[in-house]
RNA sequence: GCCGGGAUAGCUCAACGGUAGAGCAAUCGCUUCGUAAGCGAUAGGUUGUGGGUUCGAAUCCCAUUCCCGGCUCCA
């Protein structure tokens, strides 16, 4: 390197934003300590976006003291204090930890030199921190960043842990850059399903009923409807069979199948039924299992793909619930495929087809994929033979690049049962949400002894393949609602054109075209109220209606029709059979907007 | 489940130890109007629930339910 200033650092890569939080995270340790003296620190590392601190002390952090902490270590970034690092030994910081009394850092240190792994510290103005490094070379670079929010968390993540106090920050490169998280967070919270649900009259959620318990309003319920209409006739036509299996079950099939051993945390308590237990299904898989062997299989029959919307209850610890994301009672669009081994790489290429159908349908054009693989070391573990777990691991993986699909290796993270594929959404914000999922399972096939004859009149045990696309259609219609902010395509719209009067005189001719618009198979609703045009489309406006046709007395002396789209846009003089074919159009198109010209 | 915060009319909020109030929505009436809020009237509340302190509680205390931010877990 010549003597020339080292050039600035691409404030955007990575690197520099995992420095920059990092940092962060230790001037913030600073301001804490120094502000509420006596607190202990913990870890504090940079995370997606940001980064976060965890204190324990008995002072309970407030929104006023994050205000005070962030103007602190405003003051402590402008000092452009340098952070220099030192490798010491181990009595050296374990003297300088037991000094300050800080029990945390005295464990992390015994795990580290337990590792073997070198011992650093890093300091900047007064602070020192026992960190493997990988900061800015000043405090001066720490500009653009705002405290958000004070959380619980469990020291080392453990939940028999004591419970640590968490500042979580955002930081970045450029004010634009904060800026723009800043705003993704507030349109976040602007289009947060939990609000616009109830607001848009779509779903509800009710205390006497029960939390995570969804109650579906005839909007959101219409909308279910057309889901799950479409997706049962894609699974018809891409040869699934659906069948229909009860909510509840002895508890002997779950003995059986194993869920009362591996799942019970999760499954609701038995309700005794004349003097045996009967448990709600947390799974529909073994129903589907009990129709496979509900008589002596062939061959000739697989690939067997059984499909089912099917309602399953969950225990769900209190905290966890939220929204339609997480629930206690949801429908899952839920198939399972039985399949020799030859099949298997036919039938994992056709789910994720129809996975990217899915995707296509609703307008998410982004996704990620995930390929969880077992541990091989941890074999005994695991359900199944290690030929099988391999063949089906690399199915997973060969699909996926035959389809030139990017995806994630993810070793050692299959559950017990099976390998899998997860696939992640990404919205319309940038958002990933988990939805879809295609496992093996080869726990349950050999628990439910299933067979199948072969060709040669052998019994075999088929393969069996999990597969859910929406996931939940609960959860997916939650993640639709952000998506689209309440402004769904028009194939989805509860309603999809408002008819708004001007007068009284245009209340027959309005009448008409709902009826025109109805037999078209479109979905109108009147306006006849004695509400000004504004009030009107205010209305309408607000409750995201994707077409308003507005009929005054020129529009009906001329035998025209006047539509405002929900962007604002306005067309005078449209005929009506125009505008339903184009309506007509579409719908069927789906996501393609029609070309309505310039307003 | 755990830590912290919260709950007042259908919604958004006010009242912060001294008679619970506003706007919007709802209902009724008037208005018949050209692209995001016409006017008036009426009705609506054991302040989430249950206890306690007090002459007096929406307000202070305890418990509980539900919600929110996270942790752990997950479709």
């Amino acid at each position: 390197m010549t003597a020339t200033a080292k050039s600035a650092p691409d404030v955007s890569s990575q690197e520099y934003l995992d420095a920059l939080r990092h940092s962060c995270a230790h001037v913030m340790a600073q301001a804490v300590q120094e502000i509420f003296p006596g607190t202990k620190i913990t870890i504090g590392p940079a995370i997606e976006n940001g980064f976060y601190y965890d204190f324990d002390g008995p002072h309970h952090f407030t929104e006023e003291d994050l205000a005070k902490i962030e103007k602190r270590m405003r003051q402590i970034a402008e000092g452009n204090h340098p952070f220099s690092g030192k490798e010491q030994s181990y009595e050296e910081s374990k003297a300088y930890w037991s000094g300050r009394g800080e029990k945390y850092k005295l464990e992390l240190l015994d795990g580290i030199k337990e590792r073997g792994e070198k011992i650093t510290h890093y300091t900047h103005s007064t602070f020192t921190d026992l960190c493997r490094g990988g900061h800015l070379d000043s405090t001066k670079g720490i500009r653009h960043f705002k405290l958000l929010s004070v959380a619980g968390a469990y020291w080392r993540g453990d939940e028999k842990n004591p419970m640590l106090q968490r500042i979580y920050g955002t930081a970045w490169g450029t004010k634009d850059a904060l800026d723009g998280h800043l705003k993704m967070l507030s349109e976040a919270k602007a289009r947060d399903h939990r609000k616009l649900g109830p607001a848009l009259d779509l779903f509800s959620i009710q205390e006497l009923a029960g939390p995570g318990l969804i109650f579906w309003h005839p909007k959101g319920g219409l909308m279910r409807m057309i889901m799950e209409n479409w997706l049962r006739a894609e699974a018809l036509s891409r040869g699934y069979q659906m069948v229909y299996t009860p909510h509840i079950a002895n508890i002997d099939l779950w003995n059986t199948s194993g869920h009362r051993s591996f799942y019970k945390d999760n499954m609701f308590t038995e309700i005794e039924v004349e003097k045996a237990d009967y448990q709600l299904k947390p799974m529909n898989c073994p129903f589907h299992i009990l129709i496979y062997q509900s008589k002596l299989r062939s061959y000739r029959e697989l690939p067997m793909r059984l499909a089912e919307l099917g309602t399953v209850y969950r225990y769900e610890r209190s905290g966890v619930l939220h929204g339609l994301l997480r629930v206690r009672g949801f429908t899952q669009d839920d198939a399972h495929i039985f399949c020799t081994r030859e099949n298997i790489e036919s039938e994992v290429a056709g789910c994720i087809d129809f996975a990217l159908a899915v995707f296509a349908a609703f307008g998410f054009e982004k996704y990620q994929m995930e390929v969880s693989t077992w541990d091989p070391a941890k074999s005994a573990d695991y359900s199944g033979e290690a030929a099988d777990w391999e063949m089906a691991q690399a199915a997973l993986e060969r699909v996926l690049h035959e389809k030139k699909l990017p995806y994630k290796l993810i070793k050692g993270e299959a559950a017990f049962y099976g390998p899998k594929i997860d696939v992640k959404l990404i919205d319309a914000i940038g958002r990933a949400w988990q939805l879809s999922t295609i496992q093996f399972d080869f726990n349950l096939p050999q628990k439910f002894s299933l067979e199948y004859i072969s060709h040669d009149g052998s019994r075999q045990r088929p393969l069996m393949v999990h597969r859910a696309l929406y996931g939940s259609i609960e959860r997916f219609f939650g993640i639709l609602v952000e998506h689209y902010a309440g402004h769904f395509p028009l194939w989805l719209a509860p309603v999809q054109v408002k008819i708004l009067t001007l007068t009284d005189e245009q209340n027959a001719p309005a009448q008409a075209l709902e009826a025109k618009l109805k037999a078209a198979s479109l979905r109108p609703v009147l306006d006849l109220r004695g509400e000004k045009i504004g009030a009107k489309i205010r209305d309408a406006q607000l409750e995201k209606v994707p077409y308003m046709v507005i009929l005054g007395p020129k529009d009906v002396a001329a035998g025209v029709i006047s539509v405002r789209l929900s962007d604002g846009r306005q067309f005078q003089g449209l005929r009506d059979d125009d505008f339903i074919a184009k309506l007509v159009k579409e719908c069927s198109d789906k996501l393609t907007k029609p070309d309505w010209g310039n307003a």
